[in-house]
DNA sequence: CGGTATCCCTGAGGATACTG
DNA sequence: CAGTATCCTCAGGGATACCG
């Protein structure tokens, strides 16, 4: 299994750097569209219902919301609670997985900081 | 200034959130195309020439490389140095920013690898 | 060797309206 | 309230050929 092997051996060259690339694409994949990040980042604040979600998110349309808290429940980062059926009171929330995912782009956001200053200064770049 | 701001504040709710969001996006927008990480990841583990990263990276065309490295030098990830003018050599390679960088990318490869162990258990999901 | 130039195609995402 | 359905646009990226 290239997942456990790739832990013990030595890297010799690029070709066995590329099993190095999933795992950091798989990430990529689940947080890189357009409104994962928001998403992820309002309901790491707290639970949120389908609306409340629509309304925080600016721009957001009711569709590109429901696609994309479908593909971060089938992955496993937010869970859909119905806390209500009979009023269709639906609930969103992080995952444990989802939980540690803030963990990693937490370490991106201070990366990130960190560039924003270094380059500014560096280039007299404006803040957008 | 924004990124000075928010460390200091405490977050009230998901419209402070959102300037969490942006070092994020910076992150992903730097490395998150196609063929990013697969260069970046050639030249960490060492310089390389154009052609050797068109060797190198399966299925990139010139076109795509040239883009790329354009794109990551302008973001002060990759250092392009003519080592040898009359014979048109050119090699590539990381900045120190870029190098930094890599931290936060083994970051996101060791939770992604985690992540794939945990879920291929829990669905009985194959390897691609 | 180290790239550009042209043309093309797909899919992410927007706008708007509608539904159980 | 919590979504779907339809239609449309545009940019990321592929294929191929060419250049100094």
């Amino acid at each position: 299994m290239v997942v456990e092997k790739f832990n013990k051996m030595a890297i010799k060259d690029y070709q066995e750097c590329k099993v190095y690339i999933r795992p950091v694409r798989d990430v990529i994949d689940m947080i890189g569209s357009k409104w994962k990040l928001p998403i992820l980042v309002a309901l790491g604040f707290k639970d949120h219902r389908f609306n409340e979600l629509e309304r925080q998110i600016q721009g957001i349309t009711p569709r590109m919301l429901s696609r994309e808290l479908k593909d971060l429940e089938f992955n496993k980062l937010v869970k859909r609670v119905v806390s209500c059926p009979d009023d269709n009171i639906v609930k969103y929330g992080l995952t444990e997985e989802g939980k540690s995912l803030e963990q990693v782009i937490t370490a991106m956001r201070i990366w990130g900081t960190d560039y924003r200053k270094k380059i500014m200064k560096k280039n007299d770049f404006e803040l957008r």
